[in-house]
DNA sequence: TTTCAAATTAACCAACTAGTCAACTAATCC
DNA sequence: GGATTAGTTGACTAGTTGGTTAATTTGAAA
């Protein structure tokens, strides 16, 4: 019944790349229109507004992402290579968009936050539910990286927290930068973090 | 010769205070001259754009803070309590801004980085600047904490980093979770990363 | 008290903003 | 091969955007 269209799907992944690249604020509908090829009008049969395309390719890009940590958080790798994992694809993604739009993009979910979250109240209660989703990964990671001694985080709740800020932090700053060395350090630092390194863990 | 007049200094304020509590989007030069009660004319007067103000903004927010990071890393203070005062005001701060805007706002120049700074080569120099000097402050006083032994960190500039991302990055999320409570850890995360309260010192 | 530069003002502009709508086109199902 | 329904189109608002201008008011210095 009708024609099919993938007008849709173009749609979610010209706003994901251009909030991405750029800012909520600065990426007009006109500017959406564009990069995906579909006329306004086209625009507003598929979404009710600018907000509501945001939100939608929000969840979309999250799905994609939720796919890579659940292969890099699986049960089948040690807790510590889990977490190596997925330090590396944070850096890699970002080399990746890199090469694509020849800017450090850092994290799309932390951008917007950060610039439309404070202002928007469902904006803000998605974000936030991204964000704990991830955390949650990260927790669980070192919960049974403790458990087996491998690292001492008697609070994996805490460490996960300080591990997230951290890499959300750097991210941040390599965007600012425009500067993919900056995220040489990133695991690194997860390590001094986690204490991979020290010789012994101590009480 | 000429009259004189505070409106620079209302436009300056007006526009760091709309930037940090939105962003540099959102906030329109009508909303500035608004807020600084000052006509379109007058505004075009004083400044030859509206990057130009927020430039400008930024360099006077930066000055004050400047002070403060001043008085908080004192060489008069031993090391540890330069960072201790520092993470302090950090969280004072924001709970200041909370009281007046009813919002957590996180750094100004992340958030406006973070925004801006990708698209605009000036707008990132600047802030880039800013971000490191800051952290130069950060360096300094944990090269000397090592240096009295009461922190082990061989190469101060990567804790410095690590501290400095961290510290930025739980700053955003409480801005984007508009949580004060979330600061309650900035403290304890700065003890961990440091490793303030290890029994002793390892090599 | 005059002078003159600095500051103020309101009206103005072209471009852009998000969003609307009625007419139109083309698949899909019977 | 029609009827139905989903998707497309371009022209259209009404309001906002950053920025301009020329006339006017002011106050500090001579």
């Amino acid at each position: 019944m009708g024609r099919t269209s993938d007008a849709r799907e173009r749609l979610l992944e010209a706003m994901l790349e251009l909030i991405w690249v750029g800012s909520f604020g600065t990426t007009s509908v006109d500017h959406i229109c564009e990069r995906a090829e579909v006329k306004k009008g086209s625009f507003y049969h598929f979404f009710e507004s600018k907000h509501a395309l945001a939100m939608a390719a929000i969840e979309h890009g999250w799905e994609e992402f939720r796919k890579t940590l659940d292969d890099a958080f699986s049960a089948s790798r040690p807790p510590v290579e889990r977490l190596e994992f997925w330090i590396r694809h944070l850096r890699d993604e970002q080399v990746q968009m890199h090469i694509r739009h020849g800017r450090v993009l850092g994290c799309p979910i932390h951008t917007l936050g950060t610039e439309v979250g404070p202002m928007d109240d469902l904006f803000q209660k998605v974000l936030k539910g991204k964000l704990a989703q991830y955390l949650r990964y990260l927790e669980s990671a070192i919960r049974d990286a403790h458990a087996e001694g491998v690292v001492h985080a008697p609070e994996a709740s805490v460490k996960a927290k300080i591990l997230f800020s951290y890499s959300e932090g750097l991210l941040a700053h390599a965007r600012i930068w425009n500067d993919l060395s900056i995220l040489d350090s990133l695991e690194s630092g997860m390590r001094d973090i986690l204490r991979l390194d020290d010789s012994l863990v101590v009480a």
